[in-house]
DNA sequence: CTGTTAGCGCGTTCAT
DNA sequence: ATGAACGCGCTAACAG
């Protein structure tokens, strides 16, 4: 700060070393036509004076504005999904905030609002990239994001187009694990209760639980498609309970279809494992709080957030676009699937 | 656009009407010194071209950046309350996106942290307001922004200090809701398991917690403090259970501490709500899906969230702070107070 | 009243 | 190591 409060600028440094603003500019930037004393006495001067260049005067003359944005499509919002939203979101700050970067966040109605923001904001030079999120089948978004030039990481991807860098979910992975826990525990007929198909990681899951099936030798899996709403896991479950035979376990794609379908077997007087088992993809408080306890995957939001923004701002630095990163989520087995015999697993 | 994909600038529209640069900025910022018809032709020129004003030029020359800020001190952060901040903002977005302004948002580990963010965003311009969450008794957060100069707004007020315009949760109704409510089902012994009595909301409640118990004639009503944790869910639940004579009501403060005292009722073998009735103050997905399901105080976190955003804006447009304004959350009435003979009133 | 010129805000960069 | 121009828009002072 200058004496009189005012915001310091570069024409105070450069008055008090006694050079022009620009030899104070070079000097800042690391730049070579600067002694190395001089350049010593401006770092000195600029940290006394708690100088800062002003970050719209830098976006002026074509610099970053060291803000990534998140725009959320809210069609996409079920109550389940929140969560891992604000984890995520939670889980970039950690990077960002660390190399001082602003998360700028959005809500719109829609995907083309979503891309009118990522013009905008590309115009108006607010963010430096973004994070594409909620993939679908044949998504404008990344070849729209493409198309305006504006750096962009798809989470929870990969891009299907290819034209993005990601950090993804390894969800085949992830529906192994389930599929292989319930082999293991003697299942052979198994019912997926999973969400909007046109959603790519929905459709990643569906393929890798049948093709898991068949090389695990289940004897019957079947999927089931809802639109992750209570009103669709209640109506799927009482159908499924009615197939005779009936599946002996029940994979639901998050918490809403979840609780409406556990809703459902208790009504039928059916106990849990014993009767049927269920599986939650999504490890959220329900899980914990029900009794029996759901078995469920968690996925690390934060950790997942960090990689996202860690990768992003690769990309931003002109590194080459690592590709593509994956988590896997790890299964938290409890009661729901193991019975009462075994510790419940998880907070 | 201009033809040649250059973002349009004040220059292209002032070349093309033939006028200065100075004119063009006066017609379009509606001041006078131009004739109507050019003052037209400058809009309709500007219009053809898409010109929007650069954010960063402007910010130069002192204007706002069009965007309000939300910093969360993760201290504050139990997973009960992560939904809350994420519907907040979502409300907040519904209005902020309206007028074209951006939600900044950021994590930090301490309120000295958010001070100095709050310090950085002003500095450096980044952000017009911002929004103070989770005020503690105490709470050096009003002040310090009050001394930056920072316009802001309290979430969940009122500022003691009374020098900052909030909205905020009437948490005195609510309490007297639960009460009148626990009442009229004939309770006279009812124990509040609250969070930490520094936070201001949390103070509030105790307030009204003890006021309305003496006010409507109750037998007993004995205050708690937990952490907010599950272990002191648990352990204070197991110690009030041990109490002669047992409360006949348990009042959770959140989620977190509910979830770990129906875990304890119900291997004491007691039950809900014919032993032990539980009311909880945030109403969560884990409500519904408990059995009994747990009757609890909602309070539309995206409404409050835009009532935030809306007296934000109005503060920032120079119109006196409205002082204060209440939403009052509405008590949901479920099994775990009503017992199995009335509906479920919950989604 | 209509419009112009000059200079500012802040930092970067190119000739010199 | 420097002066000058630039990025983009706003505005005080001034001329017709």
């Amino acid at each position: 700060m200058t004496a009189d409060g005012r915001r310091p600028r570069l024409r105070d440094i450069a008055d008090l070393v006694g050079i022009s603003e620009a030899a104070a500019s070079f000097a800042l930037n690391g730049k070579p036509g600067v002694s190395e004393a001089t350049r010593r006495r401006v770092l000195e001067v600029a940290r006394e004076l708690k100088w800062s260049p002003h970050p719209a005067a830098r976006a002026l003359t074509g610099a970053g504005s060291s803000t990534v944005g998140l725009v959320i499509a809210r069609s996409a919002q079920d109550v389940g999904t929140e969560l891992f939203f604000h984890r995520l979101m939670t889980g970039m700050q950690t990077v960002l905030s660390r190399r001082n970067y602003g998360l700028l966040f959005q809500v719109v109605g829609s995907v083309e609002e979503e891309i009118e923001t990522y013009r905008r904001w590309q115009h108006d030079q607010r963010v430096d990239g973004v994070v594409l999120v909620d993939l679908r089948r044949d998504d404008p978004r990344p070849a729209a994001v493409a198309a305006l030039g504006l750096p962009a990481i798809v989470a929870g991807g990969p891009d299907p187009g290819g034209s993005l860098p990601s950090v993804s979910v390894d969800d085949a992975a992830a529906m192994r694990s389930i599929m292989r826990h319930l082999r293991e525990r003697g299942h052979e007929r198994v019912a997926y209760l999973c969400g909007t198909a046109s959603m790519l990681h929905v459709h990643r899951r569906i393929e890798s639980f049948e093709r898991t099936g068949r090389e695990l030798g289940f004897g019957d899996c079947r999927t089931l498609p809802t639109d992750f709403s209570a009103a669709a896991g209640q109506t799927v479950t009482e159908s499924v309970l009615r197939k005779r035979p009936r599946p002996t376990a029940l994979v639901y794609d998050n918490e809403v279809l979840a609780v409406a379908g556990v809703d459902v077997i208790r009504r039928h007087a059916l106990r849990i494992p014993g009767d049927i088992a269920v599986v939650v993809w999504e490890d959220t408080p329900v899980c914990t709080a029900l009794r029996p306890a759901l078995t469920a995957l968690r996925r690390d939001a934060a950790g997942f957030g960090a990689d996202v923004a860690r990768v992003l701002l690769e990309l931003l630095a002109g590194e080459p676009a690592t590709g593509h990163e994956e988590r896997v989520p790890s299964l938290i087995a409890r009661a729901s699937t193991l019975g009462d015999e075994e510790p419940d697993a998880g907070p």
